[in-house]
DNA sequence: TTGTATGCGTTATCAT
DNA sequence: ATGATAACGCATACAA
């Protein structure tokens, strides 16, 4: 018995009583496309709210095989475009009507972990929208069979046991490399992002190899273990400092805008070199900064409403057919390079 | 009967089936203060472990009065705030046992339907960090029944159907204004943000009576409707491009710091002037970027950890007494102001 | 300490 | 088109 003072729930044999309806017939009129006559549900609708009736989605989840509820996995909260990611992600799953179970991975062991979290409520995808994820967990999740879904978004992902919906990171590094040669740039220091899933690095690899195959020579390469701006101001502060100019890139080339940032600060405020003069800047993903008068922050933009809206097509899928996909995004000049 | 491809749930049924003990045993051995054996607890371990069982908590949430999920209510999203307010929030619930359901207000209208969204989940508490929701909505929330605890996260509210958790916005803005006043600053522009609950545009008021009181005259406002940086720097543009530098604010205060950012680059980008030789600025929240190189933001930092765990204090406290509370912060001078 | 009946609010399936 | 039966997986309350 629930305590005294929290008064009972409405149910749907509330509203059928009151409709002089079965509780069955309450739940059609609250289905899309039930057999039920448009009078009977017209008369229920009225019932239902004059008693302020909802469906209890969390009864529904137990009865059904479908609970419309997703797991948000996430983590890398230095970089700023999750914020952009999430608000894009639940957009379009609420409204096409899933609701969003949000789990912060809190840390590089945590992420078995999350993803046991999530299983526990019964969710019909799980979302990895973080960093900490290698194939060894994601392998272990498939094998204990707890996931209905397992979808990598925004990230490249050769894992067979997922569905990965990215941009085309080969095509988008491909002409990045091709605007950075385009442009006349001789000495490029690309700057890298942590290891994720088994594609990991593709755009550092892809961005060596074109300039390899148009130089005969390999780029300077750094790295960063996580897409931290602050991080990314230190070590392009670390790998600089001591150089001459003639001995300085005249291009930095970051994985990411969340680096990127980090790294024209570091350019203007610790070098006291100018970007693009003296050293340029491009980035990736296009964050609400780049756009801003401080940084003018040359970059790719990534379709994240339409692969936003094509993940939920996903979900709605019935068919177990391959899902992958790959986006092509766009590079969008400004004036950091 | 699910369909034949799922294989069949691992219930507390089947391990109690392997462990030759009852269901409710498995039940007790699965709960922190059961009266069960040490040796029994092990045995149905041991028999979960190799069963790969793990309690669903939908149905735990359908058979008790509690689902340990809270849903968080968001909008606001061009505020870099928002993704540290994420992560101290998950990472206080979830390191406690507390899932969270994210919804996303999609617009001014969406916010009765939202907590609507949220009730639907049987959640113990809705926690509101947007600035959509009017004192109307909270209160038709409150007639409506539906929830439990209705918490009002780094805002202050004065409604009385619900428990904010905030930082003192008037101490706080005190602090600010003595600061302001202490270095000597004699043309204030303030800059406030959307109105929201039922204190809204507190901060303002205070900084308007601090200098009122100590120098007999209102201090100049603008405001924005959202905490846009782009936003801000657009207001922020428009209110002072046409001055001479005589009529322009030696000081531009800002409700917080996603305006100050903005404000920060249009008196460098668009202005062509110095922070803080020609226009200091101070702002609010200590975001990440506030710190970085390129703004050395003055500010006013939350105890965002601090708040998140008072939160979750809130959530397992039994009584129901008023749990409102003000927290204190810092002012962090740096380089702005 | 352990076992048992009953209910949570819905849906799948079958019957009418 | 509507009604009825049996789950869904667990928790509460009580009995043993």
């Amino acid at each position: 018995m629930p305590k005294a003072e929290s008064l009972p729930n409405i149910t749907a044999d509330d509203v059928a009583a009151q409709a002089g309806v079965s509780r069955w017939t309450v739940n059609r009129a609250f289905k899309k496309d039930a057999s039920i006559s448009p009078k009977t549900r017209e008369k229920v609708m009225t019932a239902a709210q004059s008693l302020g009736y909802v469906p209890d989605l969390s009864a529904a989840a137990l009865a059904s095989t479908r609970s419309n509820l997703v797991a948000l996995l996430i983590d890398d909260f230095a970089n700023p475009h999750k914020l952009v990611m999430l608000e894009k992600l639940t957009r379009a799953l609420r409204s096409r009507g899933w609701d969003t179970l949000l789990v912060n991975t809190l840390d590089s062991d945590d992420a078995a972990p999350a993803l046991l979290n999530a299983s526990q409520r019964r969710v019909d995808a799980t979302i990895l929208i973080g960093i900490q994820f290698d194939d060894e967990v994601l392998n272990a999740a498939h094998d204990a069979r707890r996931f209905k879904k397992l979808i990598i978004f925004a990230r490249t992902s050769e894992n067979p046991n997922t569905i990965s919906i990215a941009v085309d990171d080969e095509a988008a590094t491909r002409e990045i490399a091709q605007y950075v040669i385009r442009k006349g740039y001789q000495r490029p220091l690309y700057m890298a992002g942590p290891r994720t899933v088994s594609a990991h690095l593709l755009r550092k690899e892809t961005f060596a190899r074109e300039w390899k195959d148009r130089f005969d020579r390999e780029p300077e390469c750094i790295a960063a273990d996580r897409y931290d701006p602050d991080l990314a101001a230190s070590i392009a502060h670390d790998a600089l400092k001591d150089r001459t100019a003639a001995e300085l890139p005249d291009i930095i080339v970051c994985e990411n805008d969340a680096l990127a940032l980090g790294v024209i600060d570091t350019i203007r405020h610790r070098l006291g070199l100018r970007v693009p003069q003296d050293i340029a800047v491009l980035g990736f993903d296009d964050v609400p900064q780049a756009a801003g008068h401080n940084y003018r922050l040359t970059t790719y933009r990534q379709p994240l409403t339409e692969m936003s809206n094509y993940l939920v097509d996903v979900l709605e899928s019935q068919d177990d057919t391959v899902h992958d996909r790959k986006f092509l995004g766009r590079l969008v000049p400004r004036d950091s390079a």
